[in-house]
DNA sequence: CGGTCGTTTGAAGTGGTTCAAGCCTTGTGG
DNA sequence: CCACAAGGCTTGAACCACTTCAAACGACCG
């Protein structure tokens, strides 16, 4: 299992021979080539200026898929995490993929124009997107018609389990770099609110998020509580 | 523009023509086909019996995707309206697509396979396949933030909308034959709330949904509600 | 060290749920 | 064709989860 200290490109690629049936030779490969990473900041809008049908492979750092509203409103339909792909919109300014954090990415069509890279990865890539599509369904069960706690922690427990799968957790402890606000936009909830779950959460010793660090991740005891 | 007494297969292809640029000439020539068409009744499972890559083309009827928990409980997806496409689920189980009416589809893979349909066909409804998933989007912000009855507005424009371009809708009508239990479901409220809501939008003369049927259908003032 | 932004806590308000009863449709069998 | 039963719709009243507003506290950054 690939600990903290590995390179972003090692987890990224560790990620599609994990979940995505990718040969570990080819995820090598992947690794050695001398691959153009693209910067983002924080804030930034991830794709702003490429042409439509670009693909972006997030290697570090966090973003979103959402939609925002001219009063300031905002609805997040994802999180984006290293290792996850990201597409334009078929409908321009129906939604946006905004960085949360300062990211790292590489534009696929680079890398396979730089040669090197096979069919099978670029496979294991469709699989990864199908997967995220996959997601919405979740997200949409979430939203509709469960409790604030029982969202809460079910986003947590599908953040844990998509960090774990790149290495990006450390026992029961994890990087959540998310300001409640986000939180709440995510799960159609109030910032406040969100404060008061996590509370819960806390004081039921089920995980504690300080600094931007989830610790304690009971994973059995938060899936009980998505039933509810 | 279509009426209503024009056969089913006639309003499903004058859809893809409609929204996805099929040629008319290929409308015509798909119409002209002999197809061997699938029938389901209310409350049957559609693509159960079939082997996994299977795609179904809706002519008749209304369907929903939905998920269903052992409780009883359901979240439904989407509604499914003749002129779509209904794809089997990545995973087994976490989603089904279940007849609301009597439903009448033809197999893609069959209407393929019976030769004279195109490539363009195919990419029409690949299109549609497409916008259905740009959908999602749309009604995962419907459940996040929007009051019930701007959900509820927001809704019944998309069916109305979509209903339209098959040549479902008469003037300010159409037929809409879901209980108030199904549109709760699928908008994460109660049914009794439902109720409520489609109260207040017919004492406020934007609609008065009876009897399965839509009248006084007034597209503009509800649009203004789906803001709020 | 002071300012800014995010988090925490409290109190009051509200939109939607739940429970329960009555009504109206629709379907069924005599 | 009518009588009855079953299921969906409607309405009211009580309750609760989440929101909003507001104020204080704490971390992080110049």
């Amino acid at each position: 299992m690939l600990g903290l200290y590995s390179t972003p490109i090692e987890r990224a690629t560790a990620g599609l021979v994990r979940n995505f049936d990718l040969e570990p030779s080819h995820a090598r490969r992947i690794c050695e080539l001398d691959l153009a990473t693209e910067h983002y900041p924080s804030g930034a809008e991830i794709g702003a200026a490429d042409e439509p049908p670009y693909l972006k492979w997030i290697l570090d750092g966090w973003a979103c898929e959402a939609r925002e509203l001219a009063d300031g409103r905002r609805q997040i339909f994802s999180f984006v995490l290293p290792g996850d792909l990201v597409r334009p919109p078929q409908i321009p300014g129906a939604r946006i993929v905004r960085a949360l954090t300062a990211v790292q990415c590489v534009d696929v069509g680079d890398m396979l124009a730089h040669g090197g890279v096979g069919e099978t990865t670029l496979e294991a890539l469709h699989r990864a997107t199908a997967e995220a599509h996959a997601r919405k369904y979740e997200h949409l069960s979430r939203l509709a018609w469960r409790s604030a706690l029982s969202r809460m922690a079910s986003l947590l427990v599908e953040l844990h389990d998509r960090l774990d799968s790149v290495g990006l957790t450390r026992g029961r402890e994890f990087a959540l770099p998310l300001r409640h606000e986000e939180l709440a936009d995510a799960l159609g909830l109030s910032a406040v609110h969100v404060t008061r779950c996590l509370g819960v959460l806390r004081t039921r010793g089920l995980m504690t998020l300080q600094f931007r660090r989830v610790s304690g991740f009971d994973r059995a005891g938060l899936q009980e509580l998505c039933e509810g």
